[in-house]
DNA sequence: GTGAAAGCGCTAACAA
DNA sequence: TTGTTAGCGCTTTCAC
């Protein structure tokens, strides 16, 4: 809270007999300085430990070589994994790292995004809380020279450069996947649609029935919150459908294992009277029995690609460059989960 | 990067005919002004949408309402939960967070602390690399004026207030109730006993078989790197022992998890053959068969007395206040991998 | 190549 | 209660 460092560029300057000027010009390794003076006062600098004062030059440069991150929530694996992305690049090109937590609060995302200005952050990244349903709070950022990158959310219009998982092709492609191994009947057990995470696959894993000439029945598609409760709840009424479905698609790896082990427990075997495929790549899936088919999309490359587009923004101008759309595309991890073909069909069909 | 705010309280002075000191007061609701005049003030300032100069305020008053997050990693879910846990009290606070990640590497720490002070971070939080040796790096920043706290690991000297878990006490609690189980011969299998979370589980351990009167053979504890293969290859090995033991402590669930499903494959039962007992309380504990038994430390609430304790000290002379050191206790979870009693033994013993 | 001087926008004595 | 003034520590013209 006090000065770190009482030590200014005027000590050194009387020190060693030279202006402040000039201190500060060979600190920053401007050419005018000789060279001579320069090596003294670097010398003298690192000798007494001087550091500049942060503030005070930022009061003049207006750059602060911090970026803001915007989160809408601190607690899963997943935006972990992204958060250390973004820090790897961040850091390797000399900038810091503020983290502010909306809690998927709109109102907290408002302030936060003030707080960030205020501390003339120079670039945002930004996953945006699910109330957020319009971007006034972030579209005169640009033109005050301060570029962002949204996270993980296509927004409507196209108005930020955006670095997302192609969740739709997630869908599209794990449902394909069930489809190849013999699955007619596919449930789908996922998150609130209303959440573009689980809406987008949602919208894939239909696509990709109609493109199979599948039936896509409501009563295939299973909505809860993906807690462990709902998951075996729901996993006993899939049980107890008929005709039985032969294929699971669900929206995460652990409500998957759950699903498998309440299948399990009514009888049914995976994969042969079902095929599952879950979604995320939890180490979890290895553990299952069999092991789970999954999709697996790398929150830190995620997090990576955001901040390195971010990077190329903040050079002047740099807001204003073209707005890209980065589709993270995900790999299909296939395991003994969804192989259909695998094995034999038991009674029940 | 550049200003995000060009109007200044020369500017809201200009208009309102006042002078600077009495916008600045007033926006400060500083008492000395008129009620009326505040509310002038204060209505031209929210209607011009004026933000007051983080940086200029800043340069006089030496208040950043910053903290520093030093973690020596960033991937793991322990570090991610203790990360809400202090954004989630110092946001509450109106305090930033800027995470700073030394990648196990104490150079990077070094780096990492003198940028935070530069920032003029008004306190720091620190969960320090496995590679620092000493304190030197810190040692100086209370004297400043900038409290700091330790995460997680208990110094020596006891120089700074530290809030961590109680590992030795796991440990201890851990093979305890392996003990009273019935359990004669325990194993251990943990982590680098190097890293003092890996070292002090193994003291308890060690401690609760000696109090029990029970051998501490040296082939009772195996030590790797808790990844999959290295556990799978050592739980073969276990299965192997004779006289087989029957109690497995395991310093990670996963890993835990990963060895019930080894030792199984060998013939044995869990709990009847060999008790067992992992750590963390990952959620796969639950879906393991049997469900296992777990010590749980809450890393948010970790967090969050990190937080609070730091708040504590940030008031003027706080960083001065008495060193505390705050060992958080864990729980022991008990469910059916450990309830060695409630089956009768099978072969091998 | 170096120095003098004027700010950046705000706060805090001190006066009035 | 309000205004005047002098900085906080640095950068940046503009002279020399």
């Amino acid at each position: 809270m006090e000065k770190s460092n009482d030590l200014t560029i005027y000590d050194l300057a009387r020190e060693l007999k030279v202006s402040s000027s000039t201190v500060s010009r060979a600190l920053r390794d401007d050419p005018r300085v000789t060279e001579r003076t320069r090596k003294r006062i670097k010398e003298l600098a690192e000798k007494k430990g001087f550091r500049a004062n942060f503030y005070a030059r930022n009061l003049r440069t207006h750059r602060t070589n911090t970026i803001g991150l915007l989160v809408h929530e601190l607690h899963s694996d997943f935006i972990g994994s992204v958060l250390a992305g973004i820090e790897r690049i961040l850091a390797a090109a000399g900038y810091n790292l503020i983290v502010a937590n909306s809690k998927d609060s709109f109102q907290t995302e408002l302030k936060n995004v003030r707080n960030l200005l205020d501390r003339c952050a120079d670039g945002l990244i930004a996953s945006l809380s699910p109330e957020t349903k319009h971007l006034d709070h972030l579209l005169p950022l640009p033109d005050k020279g301060v570029p962002v990158i949204l996270l993980n959310r296509v927004g409507h219009p196209l108005a930020f450069p955006t670095v997302a998982f192609d969740y739709y092709d997630c869908g599209r492609m794990a449902t394909l996947h069930l489809v190849a191994q013999g699955c007619r009947r596919v449930v789908h057990m996922t998150g609130p649609l209303t959440r573009s995470e689980y809406g987008d696959r949602c919208r894939g894993y239909r696509d990709a029935l109609q493109q199979s000439g599948l039936p896509a029945d409501s009563e295939l598609l299973i909505v809860n919150d993906l807690g462990a409760e709902s998951v075996k709840a729901d996993a006993e009424k899939i049980a107890a459908m008929r005709p039985l479905p032969d294929g699971l698609f669900v929206s995460d790896d652990y409500a998957a294992a759950i699903c498998m082990r309440t299948l399990k427990e009514h009888g049914l075997k995976v994969p042969q009277d079902i095929a599952v495929v879950g979604f995320n790549n939890d180490r979890i899936g290895v553990l299952t029995e069999p092991a789970l088919t999954t999709m697996w999309f790398p929150g830190g490359q995620l997090g990576e690609l955001a901040a390195k587009d971010l990077l190329n923004r903040l050079g002047p101008g740099g807001a204003r460059q073209p707005i890209t759309i980065t589709m993270v595309r995900s790999e299909l991890l296939i395991r003994q989960s969804s192989l259909h073909d695998a094995g034999n069909r038991t009674a029940n069909e």
